[in-house]
DNA sequence: CAGTGGTCTAGACCACCGA
DNA sequence: CGGTGGTCTAGACCACTGG
C-alpha cells in the first residue's frame, strides 16, 4: 500500500493530508471494510506525525466524511447526509443562487446614507447619530423575482457608497471586513399590497421573512439585512449539529 | 496573578482549563486589555502544555467566547453575538420550548406502527418493507397549540412503542441511539382546513412547515419529521457560521 | 525587530472496544 | 488481552502583527 503527500511549497501540511485521505477514500481504497488504516499505521504511510494526522483527521470529521468510534476505529461515512453546500453558512444572495446553479440579478429599490431607524441602531449597535448606508433591492434568480432585501451596513465599513456594486459582501470585503458568523431570524407571514406587486404574487400569498445579522471575528455587527422570499420558490435548508455541551452563557 | 485549574480526577485536563479560563473571564480578570495573556505565558500560570491550553482555547473560541488575532493575541468577545442557546443544534420540541422557557405538552393524533409512506421509505432510507413507528402529536407550548407534528422513526431503532413517553428522544436514547446530525428543510406556507383547526387559527393562516432528518455518528437515518408551526408564535432562530473552506463533495 | 499565534514533531500514557 | 482512538507533554520552527 502506498499513498503520498503531495507537499506544495506554501501549503500547510495537513491540509495535504487532508487532500491525500479524500482522494483515496474517493477513489475506494477503504471501501471494503469503510474503515481507515490504525492512526500510527497511517502516520508511517504518509510520513507525519500524528499530531498532524488528527488534525487532518478532524476537518474531515467536521466536514461528516469520517466518523470516530474510540477503540474501534476511524470509519467512512457510507451514506453521508448529502449537503453539498453546508448550509447554515454565512452566504450572500448572489452566492446562495450560484451554489444552486441560478444566475442572481438585482433590481435597485432604494440606496443611499441615512440616520439608522431605531431597530437598525439597535440591531447594529450604532450610535443614534452614526449614520448608515442602505440598500433595497429585488433579488431575481434567473430573471424571476426571488425575495426583496433591505441591507444596511454602518457607513465606516463602507468605502464610498457608490461603489457598492452587486455583492454588498465583496464591498465589504475590498475595505477588508470579512463577516464570521451570523445570526438569522425567520418566521412565515404574509406578503403585503406593495411587496406582492414587486414579488409578482398575489396578496396574502406565504413568504419567509428573514432577519439576519452578521459578525467580524471582534463581534461588532457589519450588517443588518431583512429579507422577504417567496415560499414557492425558496426552501431554506440547514444543517443542525449535536449540541456542544450545553453551557448557558452568564453574562 | 494566579490561577488555578480545579483537577478533578476523572475530568479531562482541557476541560478544567476551559473552566478555569471561563471563570477567569467571566470575573473580568482580563476586562481592561480584553486580551489573554500569550499562550506560552498561561502555559506556566496553569502548569499545562501549550497543545493542552490551545485545545481549551479553541473550544472557547468555537463558543464565541474568545477570537484569534494571529500575530496579535488572544481576545476576548466584547458583545458577543448573544445566543444563549445556540441554535442549530438537534433539539426536541420538549427541550426547546423548554429553553424558552415554556412549558410543552401534546395531545396525540396518531400513534403506531405502519409500512413507510414512499417519502418515508426514501427519506429514511428504509427497505420498502421494513416498518416504521408514526407519531403524530399537536404540539402545545403553554396549554397553547403550537406545532403539528409528525414523526417516523423506523422501527429497529425503538424498544417496544407503546413505552415511547413524551420524548422520541428520549425513547431513542434509552436505546443507546442518540442522533449526532440532522438537516431542516424550512418553508413558509398556508394552513389547511385541518390543520388550521387544531392549530387554533383561522384558514390560510401563514405556517412554517419544517422537515427534518436525523442522523446516527454513522450516518444512518434515526427520524424523519414533518412539523407545522404556527407563524405567529414561533420564531425560527439559527446561527451561521463563516464558511469553512469550501470543498464540494464529489462521490 | 520582538512577541504573538499557527504548525509540526516524537513519544508517553489512558480509555475504550471486541475477540 | 491487543489494538484502537483520546489526551497530554516538551520543544522546535514558521508566519504574522505592530511599533
Amino acid at each position: 500500500m502506498s499513498m503520498t503527500v503531495e507537499t506544495v511549497p506554501g501549503q500547510k501540511l495537513y491540509r495535504a493530508v487532508v487532500d491525500a485521505l479524500r482522494r483515496e477514500i474517493e477513489t475506494g481504497r477503504f471501501a471494503e471494510a469503510q474503515l481507515l488504516p490504525a492512526e500510527r499505521e497511517l502516520c508511517e504511510l504518509l510520513d507525519v506525525s500524528r499530531t498532524t494526522l488528527r488534525k487532518a483527521i478532524a476537518d474531515l470529521v467536521a466536514e461528516g466524511v469520517l466518523f470516530h468510534r474510540h477503540g474501534a476505529g476511524t470509519f467512512i461515512h457510507r451514506a453521508r447526509p448529502h449537503v453539498d453546500q453546508p448550509s447554515s453558512r454565512l452566504t450572500s444572495f448572489t452566492e446562495d443562487m450560484r451554489l444552486r446553479g441560478l444566475e442572481a440579478s438585482s433590481r435597485e429599490l432604494e440606496r443611499g446614507v441615512f440616520l439608522p431607524t431605531p431597530e437598525e441602531a439597535m440591531m447594529l449597535g450604532a450610535r443614534p447619530n452614526e449614520r448608515v448606508f442602505r440598500l433595497g433591492r429585488l433579488r431575481l434568480a434567473d430573471g424571476l423575482p426571488m425575495a426583496i432585501e433591505r441591507a444596511a451596513v454602518p457607513l465606516r465599513y463602507l468605502p464610498e457608497s457608490d461603489s457598492v456594486g452587486a455583492s454588498l459582501y465583496e464591498a465589504l470585503a475590498a475595505r477588508g471586513f470579512k463577516p464570521m458568523r451570523g445570526l438569522q431570524r425567520l418566521r412565515a407571514t404574509l406578503v403585503s399590497d406593495v411587496d406582492a406587486e414587486l414579488l409578482g404574487v398575489a396578496r396574502d400569498s406565504p413568504a419567509l421573512y428573514i432577519q439576519r445579522i452578521a459578525y467580524l471575528a471582534d463581534g461588532s455587527c457589519v450588517e443588518f439585512t431583512k429579507s422577504l422570499y417567496r415560499a414557492d420558490s425558496y426552501d431554506f435548508v440547514s444543517e443542525l449539529a449535536l449540541s456542544p455541551p450545553v453551557r448557558k452563557a452568564r453574562r
